[in-house]
Parts: C-alpha cells; sequence; structure tokens
DNA sequence: CGGCCGATCCACT
DNA sequence: GTGGATCGGCCGA
C-alpha cells in the first residue's frame, strides 16, 4: 500500500503521472477487483477552470477535495457516471487526480459480471465511468481513506516492460478556456499483447 | 424552486 | 460523428 506521503506531495501533476503503473485495488460488495493505472487526468487546485474547486468553491459536493491528501473524491456526473479522484496535497488545498483507465489485474471475472463487457489482462479498459462500474464504486466511497481495506493503491512490479507514458491535454473539459490545454493527462501506451481466444 | 448542464457512454449511421 | 439517456449539483431569482 502506497505510503501516505505519497499523496501529500504539492506537485498533483507529478503525482498524477507516478500513479501511471501502479495498481488500484477495490474489495466492494465483498469482492476483491483492480487493475494498473494507465491514464489519469490532474486538477490542479483553485486556479484550474477545469476543477470543480476554482476559484476557492466550496460546496457540499467539492469539500472532499479540500481534505488532506490520500483520500478519495468519488462524484456523480452525467446523470449515470461515477468518477474516482484521488485526493492529493495538505489539507486546504483542492488537488485531485481523475482515474481514466485500468489494465484489469484482479477480480475479471467479478468485473465482467458488473459491466456485461469481455475482459481482458492485456486490453484496457478506458472511461472514468467505466471503471467504477468495474470497481463497484459509487458515491458510498466518497471522501475515504486510501489506506484501509475499501479502496487503496500498490506499487506494482512492472517486470521488463518498458512503459511510456504520454502526455495531453485533458478530455471534456472545454468550457476550462486557457487551462483546457495544460499537459495533465498521461497515458500508459499498454503494451501490445495478442488477445487470448 | 426552476432551469441549465456536466471531468460520459453507447448505439446507431 | 452524432444524439439520446438521465439526474444531482449549482446558481440565480
Amino acid at each position: 500500500m502506497i505510503r501516505k506521503e505519497f499523496y501529500l506531495q504539492p506537485d498533483v501533476v507529478q503525482i498524477a503521472r507516478a500513479l501511471i503503473g501502479k495498481c488500484l485495488l477495490a474489495f466492494t460488495d465483498g469482492k476483491l477487483t483492480g487493475g494498473i493505472i494507465t491514464e489519469t487526468e490532474a486538477y490542479n487546485g483553485v486556479t484550474d477552470r477545469a476543477s470543480h474547486a476554482y476559484n476557492g468553491r466550496r460546496t457540499q459536493r467539492t469539500e472532499t477535495m479540500y481534505g488532506t491528501g490520500g483520500i478519495t473524491y468519488v462524484y456523480f456526473c452525467y446523470g449515470m457516471h461515477h468518477m474516482l479522484n484521488i485526493v492529493t496535497n495538505v489539507a486546504g488545498i483542492p488537488d485531485a487526480v481523475l482515474v481514466r483507465g485500468i489494465l484489469p489485474r484482479i477480480g475479471l471475472k467479478t468485473m465482467e459480471n458488473r459491466t456485461g463487457y469481455r475482459l481482458s489482462s492485456t486490453v484496457q479498459v478506458s472511461g472514468p465511468g467505466r471503471i467504477t462500474k468495474c470497481l463497484g464504486i459509487g458515491k458510498q466511497h466518497n471522501g475515504i481513506s486510501l489506506r484501509g481495506d475499501r479502496i487503496w493503491i500498490e506499487d506494482w512490479d512492472a517486470g521488463n516492460d518498458i512503459w511510456e507514458i504520454m502526455t495531453t491535454e485533458r478530455i471534456g473539459i472545454d468550457y476550462a478556456e486557457e487551462d483546457a490545454s495544460l499537459p495533465y493527462r498521461f497515458v500508459m501506451k499498454v503494451p501490445q499483447t495478442k488477445n487470448p481466444g
């Protein structure tokens, strides 16, 4: 399990990049599921127009982002999707990292049952709404510790794989004006492997 | 309290 | 590439 200090680091963009290749795990509904994080986006505090906490906005929803680094921020969007974010930095600074993609590693059967998807350990699941569906994460998981036994992150041995990380603009934030073009999205180039079966 | 809209996904063309 | 689904958060009145 990743140490608490990791989440308290002041540079959320660095953390978003560093989270690529680590393993996200969730124990929900009595089932363990997880996968390697392949895609993240950083949301950089009160100066980031793309962030829910832009300009210091504090509401019941955004309050979670102001918590101490190392907790979740789960919110509901588009009337049907839950988004999982990792809150970072010290209390009072609303930095967060949106998890957008994983490479399934643990509990594939459970994830398939939850979603109806046909999963493969070599094909990444991309899309923040899909991730939470796979892992069984909902708003009941908002604001919980990443050092507990429900949702947590582990370092992962990449073995001989050298994973190239690409940097791009964030997705779906056209409203963020000039901040929409910031290089805050990180994507792991998944090694192409033959799909079984 | 009413209305707008979003850090999306899927089916269809 | 487009549009429908679908609903809570947020804001202004």
